[in-house]
DNA sequence: AATGAATGAGCGTTCATTCAT
DNA sequence: AATGAATGAACGCTCATTCAT
């Protein structure tokens, strides 16, 4: 099965092509050591084609970080339409996430790891695409626990609604490392675990009880 | 071979100091970023003298690998020292834990977030470094959770106590960033606040409870 | 062959569009530091049409040396053409040279100031365009000289006439920047100091006449 | 006759070979065209310690103007120095002024005649050395011009100095070009001929007499 | 024990130029 | 007549590393 590499693609499908090449390359480098050499060769395209396209490396970086914020905001939005009462969102929307990040292991790392010190601009830009993310997993969990705590439920505090989700979120980061050492494993069967592990005990931070030391 | 009249430091007390001066930049920069220049102008020194005494770039980033796996390790003894019944152990250690990674910001950041690409033999040596102090968090989390359960528990697999071990892990870290953010917590709140939210999961899990999705 | 139907531009308008915006940009940022991309920004046109018309870079650089020596050539004999008696000519012509250097700050810029390497074969060419101008002042400068000296005057020679006309310009050159500065000041007024200044002392060079040191 | 070539040289000594081949090149070449490249290689160095000692292209560009506006100042002092009457003073300047320019093409060349867009801290500063020297030549033409006038002589204005100062310098440049295809001129035999041409000149713009058209 | 001097190799970026349509 | 897509080659700059003292 022969494949004829097209030489000539419109501008919006070989961007398309640059930045999946970047997020396998920023991902598997960091954003330090990933060479915008190595990215156009994955690309398949020559270095100014990355520049005319993308204006520079931080540019490219940028994309990146924009597309995969985008569709991981999308995923959630999906598994939130066919999960129809606002209870059914938490599972489905931490389903989706924990799919997603070990799905798309290179979007994750690239959205969630990458630390390196680079200008102040993309730096301001990335923080705030990772905010947005963080901030969905933050809906997902006051929602469920909300519905669940049933109608007498206290408010949660936006500190602890952010506390459950950063808890999360690392724990799913982690985890996806952990995966991968463990072939058997599968997004779902860590998503159940994980949920067995925090479903309570996020009731009982939102009911502000806490064990003895 | 008597040391006497040596005015310039001797050996072992220059070579922390190049640690401690990379340790620092190593976190602030990450590893590609980071230039030896920096860490030896930081140092105080020359860059020659970095290369006497750890070789190269990357032996320089292992020894602050190796060093601060072994501060944690002993932060984890010097927490399990005081806490004489293994129950206690759990919290104390989980609690030094916390303690070190928010005390020691740059120390944890090399030792849990540096993923850029090195050669294999330290990629090696790292992974090594890194998962002995998974391991202790695990061991700290099987006794915790032994203890706890009683005398009747079931023994609770090492895959069950390894992921528990790095969603953990993973939490904290992440949470550690979150407390920058939150002047007003201190390493003790989110401990106690962590341990809220997993302790009793922690033994559905143990006991193969789960929760119907 | 009708030029009917064609709304797209033919092509000499093109070629006088693309080297207005190339005397633009050389004369702004230089030979080198010009780039082709700008210029065709700035002829409204796309960059294979540059090269099409004009062949290359150093083609473009030449065209524009051509055109703008031309119109220095015509500006000259314009001036010529108003003063009837050859004592005239020279203060018109001069007069003629402030004022196009003043007034095509950019052509002059291009066609004196351009000093980068460039292949031997334009440079031969741009020399030549350059020495023509440099005859046409010398021109002047003799049969000023000539008629001013009246009848038995001796020959002005080669070296001499040349000599003069390089001091000439080499001050109007400079002098033009002087004027950027000193925005009260004509190029008459500029023409009439300079004339003040040198009228004398040519016809001193004429006839060889010095001054002790 | 064996050179030597030292291998290893204090930074002060590297520094002056760097910068004398720097001037050469940029006189050569221009800013723009001009490579660091070349200059190492010319330098009898790699690039590095270009950028070691000389910080960017723009840093060795400016430590070359510099330098040589600090030379062609010591030779106007040395002139001055021999001539111990404000009115040989003129004179043994404007000498050693032309004899500058024709012995050290490169420098005046590097000092006078690039005119490429460059950051504007570097132009400032350029800028600044050009006006350092043109106000020595003015300070020059002031001097030689007041003594020459005697005791009634009326006060030349600012303006009338650095006009013709403007005129002088202009003229040196572009007749130092001519002596170029002129071997049998010397330095000192186009000064004399622009003294003999400007001398009377001068004193006339001093007098505000005027020539009629 | 300690350092100033030096470099090979690589990276981000740009540019003149061409190809296919 | 006109252009979007594409690249080879070079340039400014930096860095890990070593040599000579």
């Amino acid at each position: 099965m022969t494949e004829t590499r097209k030489r000539r693609l419109p501008r919006k499908v070989r961007e398309q092509q640059i930045i999946d090449a970047a997020v396998q390359v920023f991902s598997k480098r960091g954003y330090h050591a990933a060479s915008v050499d190595e990215i156009a060769e994955l690309a398949g395209i020559s270095k100014p084609m990355v520049y005319l396209y993308l204006d520079s490396k931080e540019g490219l970086f940028l994309a990146c970080v924009h597309r995969e914020a985008g569709r991981l905001t999308e995923a959630f939005r999906d598994a939130a339409r066919g999960a129809h009462s606002p209870g059914l969102r938490l599972r489905a929307g931490l389903s989706a996430f924990f799919a997603f990040v070990s799905d798309h292991r290179d979007s994750w790392v690239v959205l969630h790891r990458q630390t390196s010190a680079m200008s102040e601009t993309v730096t301001a830009e990335v923080s705030k695409a990772r905010r947005s993310v963080m901030a969905q997993v933050e809906g997902l969990v006051r929602a469920g626990i909300a519905e669940s705590a049933g109608a007498g439920a206290p408010e949660l505090g936006d500190e602890e609604a952010d506390f459950v989700a950063h808890a999360l979120v690392g724990a799913a980061d982690t985890l996806t490392d952990w995966m991968e050492s463990h072939p058997r494993e599968t997004p779902e069967r860590v998503t159940q675990r994980l949920m067995n592990m925090v479903w309570v005990g996020m009731r009982n931070v939102l009911a502000g009880e806490s064990l003895e030391p």
